[in-house]
DNA sequence: CGGGTCGTTGACACATTTCAAGTTTAGTGG
DNA sequence: CCACTAAACTTGAAATGTGTCAACGACCCG
C-alpha cells in the first residue's frame, strides 16, 4: 500500500487559505464512515478485540473532506472530537510570540491528530491540514466512555500517546544535536517508513510538503532547507519530481543520519492480522 | 512544599560513576513504601478513586536509594518495572552515533521515569539519575493488569503520557526556534513551576544540574550555557549560590521567553483534594 | 495574461561551536 | 586538617553553520 493518488495530496493553492472549518462536508453513509477507519493507526492497534474495533467504528460521526491549510483546531482552543487523518497530510504546530513556527508532529494518512483532546480542555498546539485531506471525527465524550468500558481501547490510547512520545523524543534529538543535512535525511527516512514506501533499498512516495513546511518540522529556515536539498539532489541521494520523493539508496541515507526505525514502533502483525 | 533538603540533591561525585544498579537497597517496610507514592504525579491524578489509589500503592515492590549518574535503564534495554522518582532528579537521554546527547525529559521528584515501558519491550531512550535519588518500582505486569481492571488507572496513564507529550512539544519549539538565552530562561521558568518553588514573583529552588546537563536539555554546548548564564547573572535575572537557583523576578523572565505555564497541565485541585 | 506561491541565488551577518587553556570548587585520603 | 584530585566552571580567539535580506525565476491556476 503505497501512498494515495497524487491528486489527493496536492494542496489546492488558491482557496481557503487560513480558513477554519465550518460544517461537515460530504457526509457519507454510515457504512462508508466506518470503513474510513480501516488502516488507521487507531484501528490497527493490536490491543483491540474485534468487538472493540466495532464499537469504535460505530462512534464515527462524520467523514469530511477539508481543503489544504485549514485549521482543524487552533492553539489554545477546545476540540470536542478526535480528528483522524484518513487521507492527506496534516501537522501539529506551535509558535513563539515572534512568529517562529515549529511542528511537533507531522501527520500522514492513518494518524490521529489531536489525542490530547481526550484529556485536556485546551490544546497546546494547533492542528492544520497541509494538503486537501479527509478527516474522520470521533466525539471525545463517546470515545472516553468507550475507553472506560473496554480495556483494549483505553490501552490503545495509551499506546498511541507513547508512540507519539517516542517519535517526538527522536525529533528532539534531531533538533538539538543534528546538522541540517542529518535532520533532513532523518525526516525523509522516517517518512519513508511511515508511509510504507520502501521497496527493497529504494523508496518513492508522494511528497506534498513545501520547503517551508520541512523547515518548520526541522527547526531551520526554508532557505537553508533549499540549499541542503540541492546538495542531496546533486549527490544523487534524493530525487524530487512531480511532488514525488525518490530515495534511490535508503541504506546510505540511513547511514548518513544514524536512522534506526525501532522508535517508530511499527506493528508488522497488525496489518496482517486484519488483512 | 518547597524542594527537598539540599544534601539529598547533591550528586555524590566520586562514586559509582556510570554504574548500573544491582540489588534493591534499603528495603523499607511496606507501609513506608506505599507512602513513598504520595505526592507523586501518578498518585495525585484526579482520575483515580481512593480505591484505585490503594490498589496502586499495594503494587509497589521496592523503594531504593540510588547514587547519582546511575542508569536505571539503558537505551534499547527492557525494563520490567515502572520507575518513579520519589526524590532526586533524573533524565531521559538519547544519543547520536557521534556521541551527541539530548535529554527529551528531565525528571524531578514525583515524576514517572519510563512510562513507555508499559507498552514497549525496548526503551528508545535511557533513564539515568542526575543526583542521588529514591526510586519506587512498580512491576509492569501488575500495573497493566490494574489498568485493565480500573478505568481510572488506565486513564491516568493516558493522561501522564499526554502531559509528557505536551511538555516535549514545547521543548521542541524551544530547540527549533528559540535562542540560547530564551531556551535557558524557558527551562528555568518550567522548573520553577514544576518544583512548585514560586512565592509571589520570586522563586528559589535547589538546583543540582551541571551546566553540561543543562546543555544536554537545551541542545547547546556547556560552554555556551556558561556564557549565557553569566549574562543572566550579571543582569540580575538569576542568582546561583550553593546549588540553589534564585529567580528574583519570575514575571520578567517569563516575558523574555514567552513562557505560558498552561502546557504543564498542573492540576491545582489534586493536591488540595488529597491534603 | 496575471497574480501568487514556491523555489532558487548571492552576499553578508551573527549566534553558536570548537579548541585550548586556566581557575575554582568540592569531595578524598593521608 | 591539609594536600590532592577530578569535576565543574570560566575565559579567549578563531572557525563555521545557519540565518537574514533582497532579489529573481518558474510554475500553476484562474
Amino acid at each position: 500500500m503505497k501512498s494515495s493518488p497524487r491528486s489527493r495530496l496536492l494542496p489546492s493553492k488558491h482557496r481557503d487559505r487560513s480558513s477554519t472549518i465550518r460544517d461537515p462536508v460530504r457526509q457519507s453513509p454510515r457504512n462508508a464512515q466506518l470503513s474510513r477507519l480501516v488502516g488507521t493507526r487507531l484501528w490497527t492497534s493490536r490491543f483491540l478485540s474485534h468487538e472493540e474495533r466495532d464499537a469504535l467504528g460505530n462512534v464515527v460521526v462524520s467523514t469530511r473532506s477539508v481543503s489544504a491549510n485549514t485549521d482543524l483546531v487552533r492553539q489554545g482552543e477546545r476540540a470536542d472530537s478526535l480528528f483522524i487523518v484518513a487521507d492527506g497530510w496534516a501537522c501539529r504546530y506551535t509558535t513563539t510570540r515572534e512568529g517562529g513556527r515549529q511542528f511537533p508532529a507531522l501527520m500522514v494518512p492513518g494518524d490521529v491528530g489531536n489525542l490530547d483532546s481526550l484529556m485536556f480542555d485546551r490544546l497546546d498546539y494547533g492542528v492544520r491540514t497541509l494538503t486537501q485531506a479527509t478527516i474522520v471525527s470521533l466525539p471525545r465524550d463517546r470515545v472516553l466512555a468507550l475507553a472506560a468500558q473496554h480495556p483494549g481501547i483505553g490501552r490503545t490510547f495509551t499506546w498511541l500517546a507513547l508512540v507519539e512520545n517516542a517519535i517526538l523524543s527522536i525529533w528532539a534529538l534531531s533538533l538539538g544535536r543534528r546538522s541540517a543535512k542529518e535532520r533532513l535525511v532523518h525526516l525523509l527516512c522516517e517518512l519513508s517508513v511511515r508511509l510504507d514506501a520502501e521497496d527493497g533499498n529504494e523508496s518513492s512516495f508522494a511528497f506534498p510538503l513545501t520547503q517551508e513546511h520541512i523547515a518548520d518540522a526541522l527547526g531551520l529556515t526554508n532557505i537553508h532547507v533549499n540549499r541542503t536539498m540541492q546538495q542531496l539532489r546533486s549527490n544523487g541521494m534524493i530525487g524530487t519530481a512531480n511532488r514525488t520523493m525518490t530515495l534511490p539508496d535508503v541504506q546510505s541515507l540511513r547511514d548518513i543520519c544514524g536512522f534506526d526505525l525501532s522508535y517508530l514502533h511499527i506493528q508488522p502483525s497488525a496489518e496482517a492480522q486484519l488483512a
